[in-house]
RNA sequence: GCCCCCAUCGUCUAGCCUGGCCUAGGACGCCGGCCUUUCACGCCGGAAACGCGGGUUCAAAUCCCGCUGGGGGUGCCA
């Protein structure tokens, strides 16, 4: 059975990218029938925190991604222990004195003389006795793994095909550190064999660290599984997507008024494309059932907000129940301070949902129909006092306490029989009511705005821009 | 520096594996037009790409090599 997981480590909100690798490895194991594992990678004591734990499961369920396990790996010190002390007994690791000073000052040594930088492995060959004494001093010391001489691994990616690396390139590496806590390359392994993982799907920031790996699950004696490295997501300057791009969070989007659905969507169509044709627009489900690793592109993919917020909009206008866009819009309403009525906010959304990207922006054009009062500026009025706005506006009140405007082709009639009884323009009629409601000249069309608003808050508006006229 | 990965419109991509159907298709964005009471939406149209150089072949976006360019890695981070 197939069994995928997500790895992520708390140490930040989730990221566009990561949230991509979620999605992917979500839809591979759903297309084979098979599970999806969360597993919180926390070994790193100093940088991961709890709130990002909860942040990255918010999110991850805000995106629909549901998991059949969840694992800690703090929970699970003691499992690593074992096996480190396993490989440490089997002499595939040892114990290295070696300082973080020390390190770094090689480091900087092999940088100086321009050559690259790897373990000595000075450690290697300490005696027994070395090692008791260095002990006994109360000398720390990490487990490295002992990197095997002379040939490279080679592993089929999904993705990227056959790939090769050799191990003197990178040298043994810390298992354990000083601190008695297991590193990502070790426990990674250990979960990924114990948890029976079958496939590996991460960011190809994890190629170097595959080989690594692989030497561990035969060190070990694990089956070893698939991989596939995702290619990164890049900003618009084509270097790895981070902070200084800007939004960069699955968070910042939701609270910019992105829809789970379309974020996902799009997430998708970054670096993988349907097989057959040409529709960019896929439910969960459709794409759980077309998605496939072998349509992965192994080029990076730039991030492209427009093309997301066109999505949204698509999920906006056409795709969402009202009753789902009801829910979605409803805190965005509310946290702009507006009182909101369930109805009617079904009918607004129902008449405007073709004319806005994201919520965010749905704030902004609906303001017309939640905020009580208007605001005009000197401009508007002079432009009303242009027109025979007076007229048009008292006309206008007196037929809408006779005629009941409560769809757009009913206003359409009104402002006709206006038009027609005053002898004015059309546009004279239309743009006096728009600025007397709104006190803008562009926005929602005003046949909807007329037959959408409670009657009530019409007539005032109309009443208080006819004071303003004198 | 060293190691690894990648290369089609500005961007996401189809085509590449299995050369000819490619005068290179779609989408976002952009430009123009239509619709229209405005802004949007919608509809119609347009500009826009095979990085460069060598091979192989009757034929190359497709196969091979080199170059250039881009990305990632190079931690007691993950």
């Amino acid at each position: 059975m197939v069994k995928t997981r997500f790895a992520p480590s708390p140490t930040g909100l989730l990221h566009l990218g990561n949230a991509r690798t979620a999605i992917f490895s979500y839809l591979f194991a759903r297309h084979h029938k098979g599970k999806f594992v969360l597993r919180i990678e926390d070994t790193d004591r100093e940088r991961s925190r709890k709130e990002y734990e909860k942040a990255l499961i918010e999110d991850l369920e805000w995106l629909r991604l549901e998991w059949d396990e969840f694992y800690r790996q703090s929970e699970r010190f003691p499992l690593y222990r074992e096996f480190a002390e396993r490989l440490l007994s089997e002499g595939y690791a040892y114990a290295c004195f070696c300082t973080p000073e020390e390190l770094e000052r090689e480091r900087k040594e092999a940088q100086a003389k321009g050559i690259a930088y790897r373990y000595s492995g000075k450690c290697r060959y300490l005696t027994k006795v070395q090692i008791e004494k260095l002990k006994t001093e109360g000398r720390t010391f990490t487990l490295r793994f002992k990197v095997p001489e002379g040939q490279s691994v080679v592993f089929e990616d999904l993705v990227k095909g056959y790939i090769s690396i050799n191990p003197e390139d990178f040298g043994d590496f810390v298992i354990i550190r000083s601190d008695g806590t297991p590193t990502y390359n070790f426990v990674v392994v250990v979960d990924d064999a114990l948890m029976g993982i079958t496939h590996v799907i991460r960011g190809e920031d994890h190629i170097p660290n595959t080989p690594k790996q692989i030497l561990i699950y035969k060190a070990l004696n694990f089956p070893v599984p698939k991989f596939a490295h995702l290619p990164v997501i890049l900003g618009r300057d084509r270097s790895k997507l981070s902070k200084r791009h800007g939004g960069v969070s699955v968070r910042y989007y939701r609270e910019r008024g992105f829809l789970p659905e379309a974020l996902f969507n799009y997430l998708c169509l970054l670096g993988w494309s349907p097989p057959n044709t040409e529709r960019e627009i896929f439910s969960k489900e459709e794409l759980i059932e077309i998605f496939d690793l072998k349509d992965v592109n192994s080029a990076p993919a730039v991030f492209d907000v427009d093309k997301l917020r066109w999505i949204n909009g698509v999920y906006i206008r056409e795709i969402l129940s009202v009753d789902k866009l009801v829910n979605y819009a409803y805190p965005f309403l509310k946290s702009a301070g507006y009182k909101v009525e369930e109805n009617y906010l079904k009918l607004v959304l129902e008449r405007t949902r073709d004319s806005y990207d994201t919520l965010e922006d749905m704030v902004k054009r609906l303001k017309p129909f939640f905020e009580e009062e208007v605001e005009i500026s000197q401009e508007m009025l002079s432009k009303l006092k242009q027109m025979r706005s007076k007229e048009i506006i008292e006309l206008f009140l007196k037929k809408l306490s006779v005629f009941k405007p409560d769809s757009p082709e009913t206003v359409k009639d009104l402002a006709r029989k206006v038009t027609k009884e005053l002898g004015v323009k059309p546009k004279e009629v239309w743009h006096t009511l728009r600025i007397a409601l709104t006190g803008r000249l562009e926005g929602i069309g005003v046949d909807i705005l007329l037959s959408t608003l409670p009657r009530e808050r019409v007539e005032n508006r109309l009443k208080y821009i006819l004071s303003l006229l004198g």
